[in-house]
DNA sequence: AGCGTATCATATGAGTTCCGTACCATCGCA
DNA sequence: TGCGATGGTACGGAACTCATATGATACGCT
């Protein structure tokens, strides 16, 4: 709602600077997705957790209260799989598993809040350096880079439905 | 936490404006990386490479040949896990091992180009979408916007970096 | 030069995880 | 009320992870 696109009236020569930039930004998300991942390596590491499980465990915080069948279609695993990560989940302290009133086969599964301040603290260092990053720029700039992500966000979400309907 | 007065000069209001703005970006950046694991896991069971093949793969790819305990060190897994990553890899085609001509104990890790086009093409959607985004801002907002994702990375590296060795 | 230690990649084996299948309880619908 | 579909999980075989051990080589120190 925010970027506001320019047209491009411009010299001959900026096409190729423009495929320079645009590959540049493909590059630094690829980048960028790596590190990101292993940063959640190292934190999953610290609390004994799988990749896998700190998503699930995200998503669960994240998204309120879900089923595991839900929680196994948006993090791409097997239901089977779910109930393995769940335990574990459950077994540290994450999360609890409550009925669902309203589906007495279902199962809702609740984030415990209890050790949410020691993942905040592993990751702490992230978030100190994203506050100093965005110090740095202007509220507009800042609706800019929002908006940007979030329409990175969708057009993965949509090339993942791709893959895995299509 | 919730009630911050605004130090300087500005609006009264404009702290808070300010602390959404990041949150936002924060959580956006969340969303992103959750998204991209999930697109990669999608692209990873296409071509039966686990989602750990295939940031090595990227890796290697991306930095050049490299060995077993750099990559291992890397992308935060232990040498003996990197040995079963590369058997596989390399039984589907997609690295070789070749010895290192300078230290005969040493291996270096290369990336056969050969297979891929086929990875290229599962990223197909995902390219094209980024194309589309990127196409809707200016060069000088393209600058901004790899710039601020550069930085990311670094303070993501930074924060590994320092959970790992920390 | 020679010896000890560090490093490299990988083999081995125990423990864990993944996932196809099966199973039972429950739901929605005709 | 009956029947197919759905939800969650148990089970078991295959695959994976990782600590440790091993053999080869490099490097530092005297």
């Amino acid at each position: 709602m925010s970027s506001v696109p320019s047209q491009n009236g411009e010299p001959a020569d900026s096409g190729r600077q423009r495929r320079r930039l645009t590959a540049g930004i493909k590059g630094s998300l690829r980048d960028l997705s790596n590190q990101l991942s292993l940063l959640n390596h190292h934190v999953g590491a610290r609390v004994e957790l799988k990749d896998a499980d700190l998503d699930c465990l995200d998503l669960v915080n994240r998204h309120g209260p879900l089923s595991p069948s839900a929680l196994a279609r948006r993090a791409g695993l097997h239901p089977a799989t779910m109930t393995g990560v769940l335990d574990r989940l459950q077994r540290g302290g994450w999360i609890a598993r409550e009925p669902d009133p309203a589906d007495r086969r279902a199962v809702a599964v609740r984030a415990l809040r209890s050790r949410n301040a020691e993942l905040f603290g592993l990751y702490e260092g992230m978030n100190a350096a994203m506050d100093d990053i965005c110090a740095g720029y202007s509220d507009a700039e800042l609706e800019l880079l929002g908006d940007f992500l979030r329409r990175t966000t969708s057009a993965g979400r949509h090339a993942a439905d791709e893959l895995a309907n299509g």
